[in-house]
DNA sequence: TAAATGTCTACAGTGTTTATCGTGTATTGG
DNA sequence: CCAATACACGATAAACACTGTAGACATTTA
C-alpha cells in the first residue's frame, strides 16, 4: 500500500501539471494546490517540501510566489516519487540498491532463499513502474476508458 | 518492504518444506522451528497461529505434538501468505480485491488517474507474484546459482 | 496424573503515519 | 520602506502498526 502522503504528493503534482499543460506558466501556491487537490494544507507544505528537495519542481517564495513543474511530465519517474515521499521500493532491505542494508539475521545474502525469490519478482516488477512518469497519469483519457470499460 | 513476520512465517515454512523433503512425517515443534529459524519463539507463536488459521499448516497438541505443513509445498502460495501475514498486496485499497475500501476521500473511481496508473502496474505484479509457491523457494540450488553468479 | 505442547488474551516498547502549530525568512506591491 | 503575502522549518502529538513478552489455559500422552 502506498501511504495518504504519496497520494497527496501524486495530487498535487497532477495539479501542476493540468496547470503547466494549460499553458499557463504561474506558479500555484500551496493554498491553491491543496484546495484543487483536497490536501491538508498544513500537511502538504511539508510534502511539496520533501518533492522539491527531490529536485521535481521549484518554488518561489514571497507574494506571488508558489510551486510549479521544473522537469516535464514525461521526465517526472513515478518511482522516484515513491523513493522520496514512501522510501525503498524494494521488498527487503538487502534488495534495495540505493538504500542497501543488510538484513541483521542473514548469515548468508549468496544462499538466501527468501532473499533469492523475491529478487526474481522485483527485478520484474521494477522493469514495469519504472517506465511510469507523471506523463502517463496526465494523458489518462477517462472518457475513452470508460467506453473501454464499458465494452468488456 | 515486507515485514519481519513475513520473514519469519516464510523462514518456518521452509524449515517444515526441508523436513518433509526428507521423507520424515513428524511434526516439528515450534522449540525447534523457532531454533532452526532463527525465529524469537514467543512471537513464532503467534505467527504459525495465523498461518494455521489460513490452512497452510496443521497443528497437533499434547506431547508429541507440533506443526506440519497441511498442503504441497507447489499448493502454497507466496501471495497467499502475504495477505496472511502482512495483509493487501494492493497498492491502493480501491484496487484490492478480497480487501476493497473506497478510498475515503475519493470522488469518482472510474476518473481517478492514480487508480487507473497504480491498476495497470498491479495487475502486472499479480501476475508474476502469484505464480510463487513454496516449492520455488525450496528447489532454489544455492550451488549452481553460484556457479551462475560467478561467471556473469 | 504430570510433563510436554499448542492456544489465547493482554500488554508494552518502539517506530511510522498523519497531521497541526508557531515562528522564521524571503519577496514585492504600494 | 514596510506590511502583506507566501514559502521554510522545527516541535509536538494523536493514532496506529510492528515486534515482541508474559501469563493463564487447553490438550495429549507416556
Amino acid at each position: 500500500m502506498i501511504t495518504q502522503k504519496m497520494k497527496y504528493a501524486l495530487k498535487a503534482l497532477l495539479v501542476l501539471g493540468d496547470e503547466a499543460a494549460e499553458d499557463r506558466p504561474q506558479a500555484l501556491t500551496i493554498e491553491e494546490i491543496a484546495k484543487r487537490s483536497g490536501t491538508p494544507k498544513r500537511f502538504l507544505e511539508h510534502i511539496l517540501l520533501e518533492v522539491r528537495n527531490a529536485g521535481v519542481i521549484a518554488s518561489t517564495r514571497g507574494r506571488s510566489g508558489g510551486y510549479s513543474l521544473l522537469k516535464r511530465p514525461a521526465e517526472i519517474s513515478i518511482s522516484e516519487l515513491l523513493r522520496t515521499i514512501d522510501g525503498p521500493i524494494a521488498p527487503l532491505p538487502c534488495l534495495s540498491r540505493r538504500a542497501y542494508q543488510r538484513c541483521d539475521d542473514c548469515t548468508d545474502e549468496a544462499t538466501c532463499r527468501i532473499r533469492k525469490v523475491f529478487a526474481e519478482v522485483f527485478w520484474s516488477y521494477l522493469v514495469i513502474i519504472e517506465s511510469l512518469t507523471l506523463a502517463d497519469m496526465l494523458k489518462s483519457d477517462v472518457v475513452a476508458d470508460q467506453v473501454m470499460g464499458a465494452a468488456q
